[in-house]
DNA sequence: TACAATATTGTAACCATTACAATTTTATCT
DNA sequence: AGATAAAATTGTAATGGTTACAATATTGTA
């Protein structure tokens, strides 16, 4: 099954309507799971439907988040990112390229005492810093620096 | 030591020149832990300092970012909020109410294989539902609608 | 006191997101 | 298939938190 077929399903399942923008959105998650932005959602789909209005793809992501097929990620102040995976998992934010590296974590907070009898729904666990890629960049533009 | 004094002892082990609206507003933060967006700290210190501008609110934040004397929290996508306490802990976002309640939570990830190499200066868990007090009030309603 | 560095202010701009009314598409019924 | 109502999509304009930047005020030091 291809995925344009998967993501009707999943919309079917959760009793939206798989319209083709709908569906062409959440093949794109499940195909890109770099957690895009509403931006770059839109970019993508454009060549596709030239007609394709940014309140479109608001509107689209708004309605997969009702249904929990998407989650939200605030990791990042300056924009919103979205993502369509499903199992728990933590995110790692680096301040340098800004982008965003999944990794294990499954946090279980049902017994704390401070939030007996609350109603949680979501949980995301986010870690800031630096990855290994921008690190590496820096301690060489260091060491040239050393050099001259 | 009054909470002002406390501010300033903090802003100067951090090399950060203790100016009056700097203290005020660590001291403001220190004592109102509620987690205030821009606008709440603003609004509160407006009345001790009449020419105070927004702008100013946001430099002295960014400047204690800087210094990790203030931890952002982007739990709730509209508007960033503000947390001064030191200690590792989660934050609950109620849907409801929008308040945000903490809780007991120190992850470790050290041992993250993702994650080795990286360097992580940040760590936020967020959970997101609703809160004791909301689902009292929803739970009333639903009763009295029953009732008519 | 005078000077230089730093902090604060006010205004205007930026830009992601939302509101809303108009238009188009879809599902259903005849 | 055609008609109709409901739902989805679009375009435009507004909203509002945040930032840029130049002008002004304050601070620390000589």
């Amino acid at each position: 099954m291809n995925v344009l077929e998967k993501a009707r399903q999943m919309l079917k399942a959760k009793a939206v309507r798989p319209t083709i923008i709908r569906v062409r959105l959440l093949a794109y998650l499940l195909t890109h799971p770099v957690h895009p932005t509403a931006e770059q959602i839109y970019q993508a789909l454009l060549p596709e439907f030239p007609t394709l209005s940014k309140t479109s793809v608001y509107n689209t992501l708004d309605k997969m988040l009702e249904v929990k097929l998407v989650r939200l990620i605030t990791i990042d102040e300056k924009e919103t990112r979205y993502d369509a995976g499903t199992a728990v998992h933590g995110h790692f934010f680096c301040k340098f390229c800004r982008k965003i590296t999944d990794f294990a974590a499954n946090p279980d907070y049902t017994g704390c005492q401070e939030l007996s009898g609350y109603e949680i729904t979501e949980c995301n666990v986010y870690l800031t810093g630096i990855c290994k890629a921008c690190l590496q960049k820096i301690n060489k533009s260091q060491e040239e620096e050393k050099a001259v």
